[in-house]
DNA sequence: AGCACGCCGACT
DNA sequence: GTCGGCGTGCTC
């Protein structure tokens, strides 16, 4: 019998493929293949899953597919395997899986063909007529120079740029066959050498290149060793191969300043995939990383899915960064998936940072990950100085201490630039009433509303709600409202108070919503018109300023004492990367570091040692604490108007679990209130699940799942599995 | 998740 | 007499 069966996946939260019949005069049928289908009466775009020659339903309740959209599969078979992967993976729907991996544009069944921007170029014809002075001088002669000169195609956009009236001449000039059309092309460019590599660079390079297909290595450098040079050479070399590189960054690397130095280095065409821009217009990149047309791809989180024509080499930057974990709807991380899809398409894979993650640590400590050690700053830069100031008993000026200040003051006094950090945006993260003891709260969230002085606003950093700041108390009517704690936006006011001759620069969410914004900013750091930066969690990132002499970091204390188990780990990276960005030019470095506990252990290992010794203390103990790595974990949340359906909800799953998994591989615990109960008007609860070994957590879920989903609970009350939790908020 | 089909209140 | 509330049931 032939396969006239399509087993389709189809974007619903139904974890099952669905059977349709092929279209008789359908060529040829492979996976990966877009259809549209009737489903329960509406038309979707799925995907051929698998071909087959019969159906478990009754022959007459099969209906046909509408349309085949493509006349090539978009997804190739290796990421047909990781889509399937993944599913079982994180027990998350396969069609879903496949439309979270598709561009928003070819997810809806636009045809490929709409997205791709063409480009034009001049033809043998047209170099001859243009030589024999044919043109006159017209709109079209100067087109036809303008396409002359250029390198390589030019797309709409650029032409618009250079002729605003271009599109009369140009459908002229393809009209006479003096310009041809072709798929977008970057242009060529010239590529400059890159610096000579150390030994550690030429190892860890060598070490990769060596690698026969699959092998994961972990790039494990100091800030300024040059990990973005290693990078680079294997990239060039894998573009040598006729390969393709992917290239993953957390979303706030993805910079004008990377993507520069990357086109200064590499030949060919650079796709850019931002998972803000991959819907609409990116689809453009997304196919030509597909088609083999661009040599290398760079983008966030969801890039991890792009196809390659000739996969090479997948490199993901940063790899303890938070943001490769997808934190809503399918909770996959990208990290974790760049080394499945390696394994599959039999390349090898680099995970790079100055501070790995506790996971990939742990994998290159099992030796399952090569290790690359570059210990050496290529710079020259010394590393900096560490010093922690107690903040018991000090003085302090809304939250900046005495010893804090003069410091400020002797660098800036000496020329230099000052970073100071505070991972708190807006002016105070709470409102108090002095007479009544009244507090701020949100309407719909377990938590206090953020003073934003500047905006006369309060607002829930949770749920977004925002009010009038009342000048006086709304419940005893008392005009003695005051701001408790810090934000950056209280900081900048006492910096100016105490620098009013220096130009300060904050940069936080809220200073750089508009766009350029935070260009415009960082600009006038790098020419020096400001020389006092003070930012959030996005200042210690990917960006480098040269001329920093002090990173002052005001509030070390978030991290020690949380409930969450990640957070040392966390802070140790903030500080390590934070230090990182102070005294690379030939100007050492400082990092001072305000605290309340100065004797706690995490300061004495990271004061007079490195990361990695601080990460082996860490690492011993998670192990005696048996948590992950050394555990696996699964959060199951819920969340309801009604605080009861959310808990019974989960009472039923931990019941169904412990009917499944009697024999106590997999321990669950709960189900408890999340950490913050209530958030956007719903009560949340959650239950955990943990196992020291993945396949019995894995075994458990595969169970539990399909039962748990067919609770009529589990249709009115929302919910969401999250393997491998990053934070158990 | 959608979107049907299906039985009880205030309205052109 | 209808338009429409959203309860539960299915989707090849």
């Amino acid at each position: 019998m032939s396969p006239n069966i399509l087993r389709i996946a189809v974007p619903t939260p139904l974890a099952r493929t669905f059977d349709y019949l092929a279209p008789s005069d359908a060529a040829a049928l492979v996976p990966g293949l877009r259809v549209s289908v009737d489903f329960a009466g509406r038309r979707l775009t799925g995907v051929i899953d698998a071909l087959a020659s019969d159906s478990a339903c009754p022959p007459e309740a099969l209906k046909p597919v509408l349309a085949v959209l493509d006349d090539t599969p978009l997804l190739p078979p290796a990421l047909l395997e990781l889509a399937r992967w993944a599913a079982r993976y994180y027990q998350h729907p396969l069609g879903e899986v496949y439309a979270a991996m598709l561009p928003g544009a070819l997810r809806h069944g636009r045809a490929a063909q709409d997205c791709i921007t063409p480009g034009w170029r001049i033809s043998a014809a047209g170099a001859q007529a243009l030589a024999g002075g044919q043109l006159r001088a017209s709109r079209q002669l100067t087109l036809l120079q303008t396409l002359a000169q250029a390198a390589g195609a030019l797309d709409r956009a650029t032409l618009r740029a250079l002729h605003a009236d271009y599109s009369a001449p140009l459908n002229a000039l393809l009209k006479r066959g003096w310009v041809e059309e072709v798929a977008a092309a970057g242009p060529l460019r010239a590529v400059q050498a890159g610096p000579e590599t150390n030994a550690e660079q030429q190892a860890a390079i060598d070490a990769v290149a060596a690698a026969d297909g699959f092998g994961a290595f972990l790039l494990d450098g100091v800030t300024g060793s040059g990990k973005t040079e290693v990078y680079l050479r294997l990239i060039e070399a894998t573009l040598a191969r006729g390969r393709q590189a992917l290239v993953l960054v957390p979303e706030i690397g993805l910079t004008p300043q990377l993507l520069a130095r990357f086109r200064v280095r590499l030949s060919g065409r650079i796709a850019v995939l931002h998972s803000r821009l991959a819907a609409g217009e990116r689809a453009d990149d997304w196919l030509a990383a597909a088609e083999g047309r661009a040599e290398v791809v760079i983008g966030t989180r969801s890039a991890v899915f792009a196809p390659l024509a000739r996969p090479g080499l997948i490199v993901v930057d940063e790899e303890h960064d938070a943001s490769y974990k997808q934190q809503e709807g399918w909770r996959y991380s990208a990290r974790d998936l760049a080394v499945v899809r390696a394994r599959l398409e039999r390349v090898p894979v680099l995970l790079g940072s100055a501070t790995p993650s506790l996971e990939t640590l742990a994998n290159a400590q099992r030796g399952r990950y090569g290790w690359l050690k570059l210990t050496r700053r290529a710079t020259g830069a010394r590393a900096p100085q560490m010093e922690l100031i107690d903040l018991r008993r000090q003085l302090l000026d809304e939250g900046l201490s005495r010893p804090l200040l003069q410091r400020v003051r002797t660098h800036l006094d000496a020329g230099g630039q000052v970073m100071l950090f505070l991972n708190r945006r807006g002016f105070a993260p709470a409102l108090f009433c002095h007479a009544c003891g009244w507090l701020a709260e949100c309407p719909h969230c377990a938590a206090r509303l953020t003073v934003h002085q500047r905006r006369r606003q309060l607002i829930c950093h949770h749920c977004g709600h925002t009010q009038r700041l009342p000048h006086a108390c709304p419940q005893c009517g008392a005009e003695e409202l005051l701001g408790l704690g810090h934000g950056t936006e209280r900081l900048e006011q006492a910096l100016v108070r105490h620098f009013p001759d220096v130009g300060i620069a904050r940069i936080d969410r809220d200073s750089t919503q508009r766009k350029g914004s935070l260009e415009r900013l960082l600009d006038a750091v790098q020419c020096g018109d400001k020389r006092l930066l003070l930012g959030t969690q996005m200042l210690a990132k990917g960006h480098h300023f040269p001329a920093v002499t002090l990173v002052g970091i005001v509030d070390a204390d978030q991290g020690l004492h949380s409930v969450d188990f990640r957070a040392a780990e966390r802070l140790a990276q903030l500080v390590v990367q934070v230090a990182g960005r102070a005294g690379r030019a030939e100007r050492p470095g400082s990092v001072v570091i305000q605290t309340h506990h100065p004797e706690h252990p995490l300061f004495a290992t990271l004061l007079h040692a490195d990361y990695a010794r601080l990460a082996e203390a860490l690492l011993a103990e998670r192990r005696a604490a048996q948590l992950p790595p050394f555990a696996h974990q699964a959060l199951l949340r819920a969340e309801d108007a009604d605080a009861e359906a959310a808990q019974a909800l989960l009472d039923q799953a931990a019941a169904l679990a412990d009917a499944l998994a009697a024999d106590g591989a997999v321990q669950c615990l709960g189900p408890v209130p999340a950490p913050m109960e209530r958030r956007g008007g719903r009560w949340r609860m959650q239950l955990l699940f943990e196992a020291a070994q993945r396949s019995a957590l894995h075994t458990l879920l595969e169970r539990l799942l399909p039962e748990f989903t067919a609770l009529p609970a589990a249709r009115r009350v929302r919910w969401s599995l999250d393997v491998d939790p990053l934070d158990l908020y």
